[in-house]
DNA sequence: ATTTGAATACGAAATAATTCGTACAACTTG
DNA sequence: CAAGTTGTACGAATTATTTCGTATTCAAAT
């Protein structure tokens, strides 16, 4: 099995949300994108630089200006963030996260109805 | 507001989880529940010492072996970082963070009628 | 061609979190 | 009461993560 152990830590995260929405970015696009006012351009540049020798992205060097795109599938990734949130807080109960996640003003209406229709097609 | 800022480290979590189950508990009882085989008792004993610095369990000292309360709730903190995962990861849209948790082995069918008749009950 | 600006590389400092070693106090219990 | 056991205290080592400083390269503009 491929992915077994990614854990991308906090930062790196921020990071590989901006690629997954973009496709891909450069290195000064993500650190827009990410807006911080605490910390500086090199530092969104070695956080890549560290995603990269772990795997988790890919990048084009063709140009003096690299341009960086995701490895690890989203889905993946963040259901390994979920399950270990399960476990880690919920002790094991997937019930209790989504009661958890819905006893919250961000659950609309219209989320609900979307989670009711996912849950039928479950079944 | 009191409970303000509160960001328990994860290895803070496994400390309060044992916690709230037990409703109390000594060090050792903790340390014994947690089953670590790769950190020792002090470990865990500095760890809980932390949390009451960080004034998140209280402690009665009156016995030679001090006997541990968590002093935050535990609803307020699964909620805390229910949301901040809702936040980072899913992008503020807690339907998504709710189907990457039922997409999972770990939703059995009973959860998921659970779930159901909780939806139900939000209407 | 020289200067300037924008990029990467990367070691190292700063910060956060975990883990441990060890001193010492308080209770067994033989 | 002496020896062993179990507990707390707490500084310090270790490990993980983030942040920065600075050297260097490349390309564009003067």
């Amino acid at each position: 099995m491929n992915n077994h152990n990614i854990k991308p830590t906090e930062g790196e995260m921020e990071i590989l949300q901006v690629l997954w929405q973009k496709g891909n970015a450069t290195v000064r696009e993500v650190h827009e994108a990410l807006n911080k006012k605490d910390s500086g351009y090199t530092t969104t540049l070695k956080l890549m630089q560290i995603l990269h020798e772990k795997g988790m992205v890919e990048r084009d060097t063709n140009q003096k200006t690299h341009i960086y795109k995701a490895l690890v599938s989203q889905d993946k990734t963040e259901k390994q963030l979920v399950n270990k949130m399960i476990d880690n807080v919920f002790n094991g109960s997937a019930a209790r996260l989504v009661m958890q996640a819905l006893g919250n003003h961000s659950a609309s209406a219209d989320e609900i109805d979307e989670i009711k229709r996912y849950l039928d097609s479950l079944k």
